[in-house]
DNA sequence: TTCATACTTCGATCGTAACCGAACCATCTC
DNA sequence: GAGATGGTTCGGTTACGATCGAAGTATGAA
């Protein structure tokens, strides 16, 4: 019917259960095989292949062979938005889907989302920024103050690099289980990246959990201090 | 399965083209009976009743009874701002529905984003107000200038009464058909509502195009310049 | 009270799409 | 080559949900 673009399409995209554990899988921002998405969505690699095609063809999701297996990856970072927006919103709407394992309180801790810090610690670390004056929050939009380019350049990051970037620097990204703002943009994305690099924290196997080393927390939590108690 | 928001449950409620045109309408602002949302959206009676349930149990609509009649609108804030990026996405990836009838170009032109001005004039006005250092963009976020206060308030635009507000004043919002970003927010909100006020422009019945005439549009153009000429 | 309008609930039908088993292609190893 | 692993295609089954006719409830009008 009508006027303008179909919600609809992607809607029913989404909508599907095994599709959409395979996108909130491929949030991790790892590619991943069809082999291991059809474990992570919970049916045979048949019925996986025929959701990855739809997801390939709805614009989703981008492919690359490589020798006989197919890496999967979300298509681009507009991807990552829409799902991290939906995601804030089903949160907000209570629609959870909750198997408090053992999992849970880690990922509340620290996550990846797409390719940012999420979690408490990723709430954390903006706020942080922004109470230390090294991001200014402006409105809804975050932008990078020059005493914070030098904060950054302290820690080991090329802000100058990553302005080249079409990408935005800072962007705010709502955090679904903290219910608050967290850093994203390419700025965020690089921070990650840096604590991986240092061992502060690494990934873990199959899940968006981050899971900090002892010292890792320590020197994180040193370097994004809060003066103010957590007063929601 | 495990952990996280549940996505695939909002994006089914969305995936349904008889619940996308729901909530298609209702993006037009206006609170709708469940006889109008039938129509609009091309079922009858009972199953857009059956619809309506459905979306109101899951969030995304509230509804008050009037009399005999039932009115529907979208939740909130949050359910504007979710179909707007979602729109925004659908349309990145081609995923539109064309039928291009008479009603197309005055769509394109401008049309009502849940409670703001969008299309070829929404985007206009925004950059028409960047240009003028009435707004200043920062990032991905948009904050009024004080000179843009004075301007606004010659409008006749009560800034200080909207900042009481819990809302953002300003928010940027993709638009779908020109790929950029218009004004949303409280800010842009009061400002369509200044212009139907004044009588430059009014609704159309049966669609979300908005209908500037010949003096408002000449009104509008004059209040909103541009210097530079449309080098995208 | 009666009739009309707005909407919901029930029941039955029907189509579509998710699913898997099995067979088939492609790539790597030996 | 033969065997193994990763992935797709095909065919048939199944289940769910969208749909509408018909009957039922609520509100308003005459």
């Amino acid at each position: 019917m009508k006027e303008g673009p179909d919600i609809a399409q992607i809607g029913s995209l989404i909508g599907d259960p095994a599709r959409a554990n395979i996108l909130t899988a491929l949030m991790g921002g790892r590619a991943l095989t069809a082999t291991e998405l059809a474990t992570a969505a919970g049916v045979t690699l048949q019925t996986a292949s025929a959701h990855l095609a739809k997801l390939e063809a709805g614009g989703l999701l981008a492919q690359r062979k490589q020798g006989r297996h197919r890496y999967f990856t979300l298509a681009d970072d507009g991807v990552g938005k829409l799902l991290e927006g939906i995601m804030g919103f089903a949160a907000s709407r209570g629609h959870l889907r909750y198997r408090p394992g053992p999992k849970e309180p880690a990922l509340r801790k620290a996550r990846i989302c797409y390719d940012h810090l999420a979690g408490d610690f990723g709430v954390r670390m903006l706020d942080s920024l922004i109470e230390s004056g090294s991001i200014s929050a402006l409105g809804e939009g975050l932008s990078l103050t020059a005493q914070g380019e030098t904060h950054l350049a302290a820690i080991g990051i090329d802000v100058s690099g990553l302005r080249s970037n079409r990408r935005p620097l800072c962007r705010s990204c709502l955090d679904w289980s903290e219910r608050r703002a967290h850093l994203a943009g390419s700025l965020g994305k690089a921070l990650l990246s840096n604590f991986l690099e240092k061992g502060w924290a690494r990934r873990t196997e199959n899940s968006r959990s981050i899971f900090f080393t002892p010292e890792g927390e320590r020197r994180f939590l040193a370097l994004f201090p809060l003066e103010m108690a957590d007063t929601v």
